[in-house]
DNA sequence: GATGAATGAGTCTTCATTCAT
DNA sequence: TATGAATGAAGACTCATTCAT
């Protein structure tokens, strides 16, 4: 699954071969048809393996207990820009999987998996959130509505960043422009 | 092109063939590439027609004058719903431009036809926004950079609808997560 | 399709290739797949020119009136032995047919033209046997079954011949065993 | 082999694998080689088993003395069928041996086990046959050839009825048919 | 301009066979 | 004897692209 990575990165998602895989790997292609059943099922499990790096992260933000809703949203932050720095990758894998038809190739119980672990991530956000909003943003919109829009900020400004580099010039700072949106977030979500 | 757009709708954007093009608009094969010399040319093309039409409708509302910022940034919403509500596909051939390596194939004329018109997009949204700001908001970020953050919600969250029909179950309506994000967002660029 | 003939009996009903078709028909790969949707289709599509073949026969021999009963059955013979020795690998297309799973692989269509031709052929038999049978045998078993049988004992006589090439070295003479054969069953079909 | 055996039943003897056969014999593929040493010496010798099964029928209805011919022949018939009805995919195996080139695959001393056992299959029906066809039947064609006319009739209606199963949904009866067949041959045998 | 048959390089996938343990 | 992970050659099938008509 490294090489996996790896070549995605190297190659570009859907350029990426399973003979390509197998080389980085060192192995044969048998060899990883003994492991993954389909081509879309190795690319899937990249995916899962991202997801869960993921949950790690942001229930270590979660643990942390006393923090005003500020400080909560900033550890969620962190926490997302973090894994986007170690492996700036982790994210477009996951929109690839969004984009493209890999998801209805692969088995009902990957898919399962995939879903159950989109669904951990939002809720150990609206977990965070929560007891920031419950105290201090009383009036503010569903906590699990507010993670969607939070998620949907990052993996869009991560889309972005990623596709610029072949598109666009121009050049701009993806730290800045997301602290500047999580600013926005966060002041947005304001207690009438 | 249109014939294009809809073999993409319907058999997904890694999956439509030259062949299903020709098919649909009732043309040969050969005919098809008469007009377009690869087919990553003919789906870039697809996105080029997406962005003008979304500009048009951009450019129809920046020409709107005397707003408010409410009203200025509800135009830009109702601008890129009513496109989304139209054809819920043309963001997701955007986010596919993005997400796949289609760009790296392309003329650089082509390519520098996209470039040229996301800018419009955003110098548009920027225009909106900034009248609005400089009375309203005076204190708020620079409109460029709030216009990149409204474009990576949006694009996120239309990402995160379209892959959640086959991912997960769980309902929750775009319509109504879209206004909740955009009050949050306009509330967030607020004037300490 | 001759080309594939030709593969099958060069190289065995088994080991032929697709790309051996190919080369044999000085075709590419891809136009194989331009007439065939699948390997076995082509093969199945060989045993239904055989069958044809072999029904234009017998339909001739059909054709033929005021014959006894045994000049008709020395008909169907001649008809067998004559496509036999035109072309001995015709009848080892049906028995591989038979023998290996090509006929789960095709679609319904081309499945039911088999049984249809293969109904043909019988009912050819049939009648072939039936006047001679009524007039001279009246006591006989039903010709459908007797045609079956006639059946049977051909295609047994020649999966056997062309099986002992490889297998038993002693000598015997196919065309002298059928001729006993087709005695025996004349003389069998007794009226008592 | 047994093991082998159940593969090729239940799911063909051309999709059969050796990873299968180890499944079922529950032993890993590695074993399988130990005592075969390709996959067609495995599947020949399951004919080697099938053939050593019958002669041993065969065997014991030549054992019985004092029969007339038709008494003979209907041993005959009985060994054939009733081994045809404990396992009816034996003949097959053999006409799968037959029609496959499985033969060309195999060791020279398997060549030969193989040829030697249907010698002896024919010499023994040769001279269930000879007995009562020299003392009623002094005219007859000789046992041999009768005794490979008999074979083929019987593997041609066998392979008809496993063919027939996917092909021809007609309902007709292999027993009564193979009765027919048989009283047909016998009085095809008269003395004149 | 239009056609569509032909191409063949490119990929996935399978599976008999080996061999270090 | 037994294992089963690893191999990699082989082969079916696809599809963007071309070009003679």
């Amino acid at each position: 699954m490294a090489a996996a990575k790896r070549v995605c990165v190297s190659k570009g998602f859907g350029r990426a071969k399973i003979a390509d895989v197998a080389r980085e790997a060192e192995l044969s292609v048998g060899t990883i048809y003994l492991y993954f059943k389909k081509k879309d099922e190795l690319f899937a499990a990249l995916s899962v393996r991202v997801l869960k790096h993921l949950n790690v992260r942001l229930w270590r933000a979660r643990a942390r207990k006393d923090l005003t809703f500020e400080q909560s949203l900033d550890v969620v932050k962190k926490a997302l820009l973090e894994i986007y720095e170690i492996d700036p990758h982790m994210f477009l894998t996951l929109a690839n999987l969004q984009a493209s038809e890999t998801l209805a190739n692969i088995t009902l119980e990957l898919q399962r998996k995939i879903v159950d672990l989109l669904h951990q991530s939002f809720d150990i956000i609206s977990q965070v959130l929560r007891e920031g909003l419950e105290t201090e943003r009383p009036h503010a919109a569903a906590p699990a509505k507010l993670s969607l829009i939070l998620w949907a900020l990052f993996s869009g400004l991560v889309l972005w960043e990623e596709s610029k580099r072949s598109l666009d010039p121009r050049k701009d700072h993806f730290k800045s422009t997301l602290n500047v949106a999580f600013e926005v977030f966060a002041r947005g979500i304001v207690a009438h």
